[in-house]
RNA sequence: GGCUAGGUGGCAGAGUGGUCAUGCAGCGGCCUGCAAAGCCGUCUACGCCGGUUCGAUUCCGACCCUAGCCUCCA
């Protein structure tokens, strides 16, 4: 039975799905007007986990992830760089793209384009000004009234009291109450816009997870995911729309993934401390450095991003390839006592760090048989090392491929002169050479082109049978 | 001020009412021509103060501290 820590109650629940053998997930997006940060990879890396894991216990899981491609920040770095604003999102959903398939993270089997379901967010809007939840105000903005809705708060346990206690904008004289939200925005002049019963404008935000999520999934559906901050408003928010909208209830369990922090400071472009995912790719000799590090924690707590921690974190994946080095995987893979612990880790809120802490004790048993020559028992353990590796995206490389691995050239450095594989080439060469010395027992030289290759960060191994390899560090 | 998470060994990070997390780093040993990798061992951690208990890092209460949310935000 998988448990997952529910926002709502605060608590751990039994999964239950609305559907026998099947999931629904909704996990909000990102909106396309800048580069995917280290932080969005945080959280569509713990969710990714979760569809893997949920999909590796047999569950058919639907998994839908938005984009939105309209909102102020959008409509104003287009009209700076004087794009179009379709071009403009364009260019950041294909980015957004790249980056995301490089951390290994599935594509999701819906992506809905907020702009493609404008129709939807205009009539879950009149139904509810119908329903007496929301209201034009003398803006001519569409608002939702907060008040009207009974339960608003349930999800982030805030208070309507406290919340206006702690109101830090200036008011908007034209709502009702301060913490209405808009539901739909009039146009200003030269922003795009689309006709509505209250003329031209386009939707608020929050409107549009509602509306997507209950096109793709239903009014009620099994898991929403999303970052802590979005807990509240947004998804207050959200809940206040479905709600109100229809009598048939919205999300079953809420999940939401702590933040990525840099030097134990939230991540924010205002104070520069903002990394690209990009960036970070580029402090790694492979993107499943980045997993590892990030699947190192639970996935609500925070997570501290800095380069040391990506060192440890590409040491302790090292082990692991270091393990798989020629062995011969036994299919198909068993199931035994190692696929239990994993199970019962990622059982208990999806607790990959205990989950990675089991690969690790297979590593070290491989280990074991593999110095006691035992190769059946060997490749077996590593067939059922590279499954369970699989569910958290990472160890699913060829050995030997993830040996000869580079850390890319950090911008501002020299640029490796050679091609990768005319260097590796010269690797081979030198390491044939040392060979040759150390059959005619001539250390000397053998030690000195070790060492010329270790000032080029390669690492050498004599194996028991004569052969020689090289990795880089 | 309100709300929500946390405070674990050199670092990161799980977990548990009373024998082991796990990884990285260090140290010792084995192995090796020497290394590297690996294995074994080791470095005896749980914010502070009370309480419950035969026994608490783990449960309860107070306190201190940190982070996040209350404004766009993964």
């Amino acid at each position: 039975m998988i448990r997952i820590f529910n926002s709502m109650s605060g608590q751990k629940e039994d999964l239950q799905p609305l559907q026998p053998g099947r999931i629904s997930m909704y996990v909000c997006g990102d909106t396309v007007y800048d580069l995917c940060h280290m932080g969005h990879a945080r959280s569509k890396i713990a969710f990714d986990v979760v569809r893997r894991y949920l999909t590796f216990s047999g569950f058919a899981v639907t998994f839908v992830r938005n984009i939105t491609d309209i909102d102020d920040r959008i409509i104003k770095r287009a009209a700076e760089r004087r794009e179009h604003i379709d071009t403009f999102t364009e260019r950041y959903i294909a980015f957004m793209h790249r980056d995301y398939d490089a951390l290994g993270i599935l594509r999701p089997d819906h992506e809905p384009r907020a702009t493609a379901h404008v129709a939807g967010m205009i009539d879950l809007t009149s139904r509810l000004i119908a329903r007496g939840y929301a209201y034009v105000s003398s803006s001519g903005d569409v608002m939702y009234s907060v008040r009207k809705f009974a339960a608003y708060g349930a999800l982030s346990g805030e208070r309507l009291e406290d919340l206006c206690a702690g109101e830090r904008v200036a008011v908007d004289a034209t709502k009702l109450d301060p913490l209405d939200f808009v539901l739909w925005k009039m146009a200003k002049p030269d922003e795009p816009s689309w006709p509505s019963p209250w003329g031209p404008g386009r939707p608020g935000w929050h409107i549009e997870c509602s509306v997507m999520s209950e096109a793709l999934l239903g009014s009620r559906f099994d898991i929403h995911g999303g970052g802590m901050d979005l807990k509240f408003p947004h998804h207050e928010n959200e809940i206040a729309q479905s709600c109100a909208a229809s009598d048939d209830g919205f999300a079953r369990v809420w999940m939401h993934n702590g933040f990525l922090n840099i030097d134990n400071e939230k991540m924010s472009k205002s104070l520069g401390n903002s990394f690209a995912i990009v960036e970070a790719l580029k402090r790694v000799r492979h993107p499943e450095v980045i997993r590892y590090f990030v699947l190192s924690s639970h996935y609500r707590g925070p997570v501290n991003y800095n380069l040391e921690q990506l060192t440890q974190a590409s040491a302790a994946l090292e082990r692991i390839y270091s393990a798989l080095r020629e062995v011969e995987p036994v299919q198909p893979a068993p199931v035994t006592a190692y696929t239990q612990a994993f199970r019962a880790a990622m059982d208990d809120d999806f607790n990959t760090p205990e989950a990675v802490a089991v690969l690790q004790a297979m590593t070290r048993d491989l280990n074991v048989v593999k110095r006691e020559g035992q190769p059946l028992l060997a490749g077996q353990i590593a067939a059922e090392l590279r499954v369970l590796s699989a569910v958290l995206g990472i160890a699913q490389l060829p050995a030997e491929q993830w040996a000869r691995l580079r850390t890319p050239p950090v911008e501002g450095e020299e640029a490796v002169a050679s091609a990768p594989d005319s260097q590796d080439a010269m690797i081979d060469e030198l390491v044939a050479q040392r060979l040759a010395a150390r059959k005619n027992k001539d250390f000397k030289e053998a030690d000195r082109i070790r060492d010329e290759l270790a000032a080029q960060s390669v690492i050498l191994e004599d194996r028991p049978d004569g052969r020689t390899e090289w990795r880089r560090a």
